[in-house]
DNA sequence: TCCCCGCCTGATGTGCACAACGATTTGTCA
DNA sequence: TGACAAATCGTTGTGCACATCAGGCGGGGA
């Protein structure tokens, strides 16, 4: 793994550790199940099991991998039924993200938005399940920055990391509509950037959430087959 | 300190030495701004600096302490314009533990219920704000008992542990007037019990909601002389 | 042939020694 | 006497060796 870590602090190499290994199991990199060496990762990162061991902690703590004395340490599966409740209260917290320290944003803002719709659109002519979810983690990266409560985004994002596995593993089982789920992702962005241009970060939340229930009533749908 | 730890895992060990700490810090066992030695913690607590780190390590991602390479850890200064924001979003929180999962209480929930009323009731007439803050803290255990939803839980214990110390350092500095606080926590107990005995879920939350954000009000007029 | 007991392997958890780092103190020079 | 620099001390961060534990494999006895 090439770093270039050239004048970051230490804290921040963690961080970074760590979002890597949220990335990969939200990619299904490392799928349901599958087992996370402590001496495998200390040594593609370039250090020890000490460190590698707070980072899994911390993952741990997210709900994602859980460690077993003796066993190993296994990334959690995505259980649609253990997850509803996380489901149920993002859907609630996003809304809140329009009545809590709101930011409208400025115009690198609305270009950045302006440069994922792009990516959307192409997505339909183009896209996998894979490239889809990362697209979808910049999205919210990016409507991340709409509030400036700090432990509410810190919350939201918690939450997402939880729940958004759901979506891909149905999506690569074959079980949802792909070019709809791409459709109506590409709509909402365009509803999102009209209510950006009209200033109302209220009316944004709302989108939001109401797209985020819909995408998991979608999800419930078809685990019930 | 005496453990007294039959019969229980590790991981529980873990927990009950985080949970010790934290309410030290809240209870301003531990000051802020005070230095936490791993050494020291970790010979009271007859273990090593390894696991004692991975506690310090959550206690630091709650936000209770913070580490400096080379330096130490220290407990985190309660300021209040910097825990607004956890304020706030612990206010609207709260309310949705009337909408997301509400768990009808049976009579031993009511009977504990009454005894933690008593207890108020006992407050005003010789109450400590120490003693005080660990009756609320009880409470608060007690209250979150009403929704079964388990990220809303753990949200909401966070946030509680991190705002709970702004009022026991106004207390402390008496700048508020005890007895207010002493009856109004009364009423409020009551006027929960009153709405459990009714069956209406959502009028609990509510009562709570707004119970919470009138003393963060009371809380910030006392800072701003 | 089947069952049970014990060993063996590989994993996470722990303890300890050392490295890295920052604040303070002390010594030296102008 | 004052100011700057180097050393010293205490603390957190890291690496490694060992302890602990769970599961699988194999051998022996009924």
């Amino acid at each position: 793994m090439a770093d270039a870590d050239s004048g970051l602090t230490v804290k921040d190499r963690h961080a970074a550790v760590y979002a890597e290994l949220r990335q990969r199991i939200c990619l299904l990199d490392y799928p349901p199940r599958a087992q996370l060496s402590e001496i495998a990762l200390a040594g593609e990162f370039g250090t020890s099991r000490t460190p590698m061991r707070r980072v899994l902690a911390r993952l741990e703590e997210e709900g994602l991998v859980q460690s077993v004395h003796g066993v190993g340490t296994f990334v959690t599966d995505a259980d649609i039924t253990e997850l509803e409740q996380a489901y149920r209260l993002r859907v609630e917290l996003t809304g809140l993200t329009g009545q809590l320290d709101p930011v409208t944003p400025d115009t690198v803002f609305l270009m950045e938005l302006q440069r994922l719709i792009t990516r959307a659109a192409q997505m339909i002519v183009s896209g996998t399940p894979r490239s889809f979810t990362e697209l979808d983690m910049d999205v919210f990266q990016a409507l991340l920055h709409l509030t400036a409560n700090e432990p509410l985004r810190r919350v939201l994002e918690r939450l997402y990391y939880q729940t958004k596995r759901l979506w891909l593993v149905k999506a690569i089982k074959a079980e949802l509509d792909l070019q709809e789920e791409y459709g109506i992702f590409l709509h909402e962005l365009q509803a999102i950037r009209i209510a950006l241009e009209s200033g109302d970060l209220m009316a944004v939340a709302q989108i939001q959430r109401a797209h985020i229930s819909m995408s998991f009533n979608r999800l419930r749908k078809q685990s019930a087959i």
